[in-house]
DNA sequence: AATGCGGGGCG
DNA sequence: CGCCCAGCATT
């Protein structure tokens, strides 16, 4: 009797017990490269859950990948907004009209194609070719970096250990159904091998597995822990005729790039008007400050409103709009800024 | 090799 | 409240 092999639990468990996501089908012949595409790039660092209603919501849009190479910029953020890490919006859109100029509209397979386009790095190429093509690539994620650093039981930092754990993971990528394999190991990492708590009685792997308990396995990966800074920053609120607020566009680099936001200062090395010129206007802040988490910092909001606001007291390099209270939902507009927002709204009615 | 880049959910 | 997530680009 042979011993079951690593990747063969993985796919028996994969058939049996994956889960139903918009982007896949039924049989790994049958993927939709473009699905797989835009599910990549939302998935970059970001959950399942949270990306499900913004796939939909894109590919529903945005149903082939000619419309998205057609779209403005600005309509693909709006569908992106709220999801955070604006770049990849626009680097998918860039990406899109790179392979229907150059490729005719099929995405590319082979790997050098693929991390030549923007957006594409090792992973999202590696995941592409698995899971649309069923290519053997080495795909390693977040989830599989844990899995095994858990089988291997490895006790050295997770950022000092990821070339050791590649070289772990391909040993183990099979020759076939590379599709169900990578994706069963990342829905094994999603809902048993999980980073808090794991579910080490259910998972196929428990045999292969060197810390095969809660206690144990909740301290692999190891990771360093870096510390938070606060900043304080204030956003201006100018109002026109009660009905609609003063947006800029912001920069195209750095945070919230090329979204719609509210003009303020204190906490952003970039300026959007002179401090002075801001401090100048009439306005009246609101009592409550509330916090906003950041991966790399925390940020203290004050918010300041300007009722009757007259553009030509401000001048500054972004682009400048006034957008009505009910239209503000077509815009790109960030979660941050949203939050801000609906706080002047409840404001304005009362 | 280290850092910037969002946002939400969970323990 | 801290931690983490289907990473990439830049420095």
């Amino acid at each position: 009797m042979s011993k079951i092999i690593l990747s063969d639990a993985v796919i028996n468990w994969y058939e049996k017990n994956h889960r139903k996501l918009p982007w896949r089908s039924a049989t790994a012949e049958h993927y939709n490269p473009y699905y797989v595409l835009v599910s990549e790039f939302m998935l970059q660092q970001t959950v399942v859950k949270t990306v499900i209603p913004y796939f939909n919501k894109f590919v529903s849009k945005f149903y082939n990948i000619f419309i998205l190479a057609d779209a403005d910029l600005d309509e693909v953020l709006s569908v992106w907004s709220g999801l955070g890490y604006y770049r990849r919006a626009k680097n998918l859109h860039e990406t899109s009209k790179i392979i229907c100029k150059k490729y005719n509209g099929i995405i590319p397979k082979g790997y050098d194609d693929l991390t030549s386009l923007p957006g594409i790095g090792d992973y999202t190429a590696s995941a592409i070719m698995s899971i649309a093509f069923n290519y053997p690539s080495n795909v390693v994620d977040g989830n599989i970096e844990r899995i095994f650093s858990r089988i291997n039981k490895i006790d050295i930092p997770i950022n000092k250990a990821k070339k050791k754990i590649r070289l772990i993971a391909k040993k183990h990528v099979p020759k076939s159904k590379v599709s169900f394999y990578v994706q069963g190991l990342m829905d094994i990492g999603a809902t048993i091998c999980k980073p808090k708590i794991s579910k080490c009685f259910e998972c196929p792997l428990e045999n292969f597995c060197r810390v095969s308990n809660r206690d144990e396995s909740i301290n692999y990966p190891i990771k360093e822990k870096k510390i938070i800074k606060i900043r304080k920053g204030i956003f201006y609120c100018l109002i026109k005729n009660n009905n609609s607020i003063m947006l800029i566009k912001n920069r195209n680099k750095g945070l919230f790039a090329n979204m719609d936001v509210l003009p303020s200062f204190g906490w952003e090395k970039e300026k959007y008007f002179e401090d002075e010129k801001l401090k100048n206007l009439e306005g009246y802040n609101l009592p409550n400050k509330f916090y906003y988490a950041f991966t790399h910092f925390k940020l203290e909001v004050s918010i300041v409103i300007c009722k009757n606001f007259s553009k030509n007291e401000l001048t500054g390099i972004n682009k400048i709009e006034f957008v009505k209270f009910v239209d503000l939902e077509k815009k790109a507009i960030p979660s941050l800024i949203k939050k801000i927002l609906d706080e002047v709204k409840k404001c304005i009615l009362i």
